[in-house]
DNA sequence: GTTGTGACTACCA
DNA sequence: ATGGTAGCCACAA
């Protein structure tokens, strides 16, 4: 019996995010059965080899924002790459319209 | 075993 | 609005 860790569920569901669609650490976690594991969602998220093939930047936080210090290396580089996608932040934000799934997940 | 650590969130003043 | 706090709990050391 293939047991799974938190860790690897949360892998598969970060790569079910559709393309140009985002989603927060709450709804990652609670899609992936563990709604009290927002925070190890980033922990997990955090450990990713720069190699990974993981839509990472898909996955923000509950305000609609990047969980990166505004302006650092790491924020400005998520933001590149959901711009590729057609994901524009307006005020620092995302809009709600590009939530891959809705927000009663939460 | 125990402890420290968060790419988080909800709640309250 | 904004800042502080408490809860959260798998994981690594």
């Amino acid at each position: 019996m293939l047991q799974l860790s938190l860790r690897e569920i949360v892998w598969q569901v970060v790569a079910k995010i559709p393309e140009g669609k985002v989603a927060t650490y709450g709804q990652v976690a609670k899609i992936s059965g563990y709604p009290s594991h927002a925070r190890f969602v980033g922990t997990t998220l955090r450990n990713l080899p720069a190699s990974t093939i993981l839509p990472w930047y898909r996955v923000i936080n509950a305000q609609g924002e990047i969980s990166f210090p505004s302006g650092s290396e790491a924020y400005r580089r998520q933001q590149s790459l959901l711009e590729s996608e057609g994901i524009v932040l307006v005020n620092s934000k995302i809009s709600l319209r590009d939530y891959g799934w809705d927000n009663s997940v939460m």
